[in-house]
DNA sequence: TTCGTTTTTTGTAACGATTACAAATGTAGA
DNA sequence: TCTACATTTGTAATCGTTACAAAAAACGAA
């Protein structure tokens, strides 16, 4: 099965609707892991769906996080971020060159009993600091 | 010595000359535990402060941010909040009365491989879920 | 103290990401 | 095809934040 019929059965299985728009936002982002903002999404794809909307890359996205498919990542920037990697991962952001890493992550080795009395569902780690090529200067 | 005074030397220990704006903001961090946005912040001082501007709360925050005084905190929420509680702790978010609690957090439970490249200054533990009394209803 | 310089504060205007909203378009089923 | 509903679009509004320059306050030297 390709690329693009997983895509669409995804998101049919999150009762999305497969819409162009939707499916070519969703194909983006999981082609593209850099933490991509809604103006990178919005001009990316300009070329290729004419009439495209910057409301629609919102409300799709927003759609999206609604159902689990994309996870909204806010690191200190005013613009949020999307992330179709699911997986458990931290986030660095370089203060220096601004640029956005993913980091391993074992949430099981971290002693979350301060949680107890809460149910939570979404952890976010963000990480401030300098990465390696900003290290060298 | 009284609290105005560990204020004023805490500020001039960091070169924050004690205005009292600067003061009285700062005060209202240490006193208020609740991550108050700027807005908060602004209302509560208006009161005894005649003359305070918003933007003089911007500044002072952003200044307090910078010598390390406060944290700014962003979880989810379009504005930032502020915690003048530099003990290491998360923060939770209940996404049905969207309040923001604090919980204990080790940070040298956590396997931070991932993060072997980077020089990490700082570090947000972001989780939503649903808090103790959301879970009654 | 007084003058001149620097810092701080203030108010207004601008900015920019996001949202509200209603019209237009597209889609699915009878 | 017709009808009902979902999706997309463009514009206008919202709102937190920042830019900027003037006003006020604090400081240091003479």
């Amino acid at each position: 099965m390709d690329l693009d019929q997983r895509i669409k059965d995804k998101m049919m299985k999150n009762n999305i609707r497969p819409s162009m728009p939707r499916t070519r936002i969703y194909k983006y982002l999981l082609e593209h892991r850099n933490h991509p903002t809604v103006d990178t999404i919005y001009k990316a794809l300009q070329s290729e769906l004419f009439s495209l909307s910057k409301t629609t890359v919102y409300n799709t996205l927003a759609l999206f996080t609604d159902k689990g498919l994309v996870r909204a990542i806010g690191i200190e920037d005013k613009e949020l971020r999307y992330d179709a990697d699911l997986h458990t991962h931290g986030h660095f952001k370089c203060v220096k060159c601004h640029a956005i890493f993913d980091f391993e992550l074992d949430l099981d080795t971290i002693n979350l009993q301060g949680l107890s009395q809460f149910i939570a569902e979404d952890y976010h780690l963000n990480v401030k600091g300098v990465c390696r090529n900003c290290q060298e200067v």
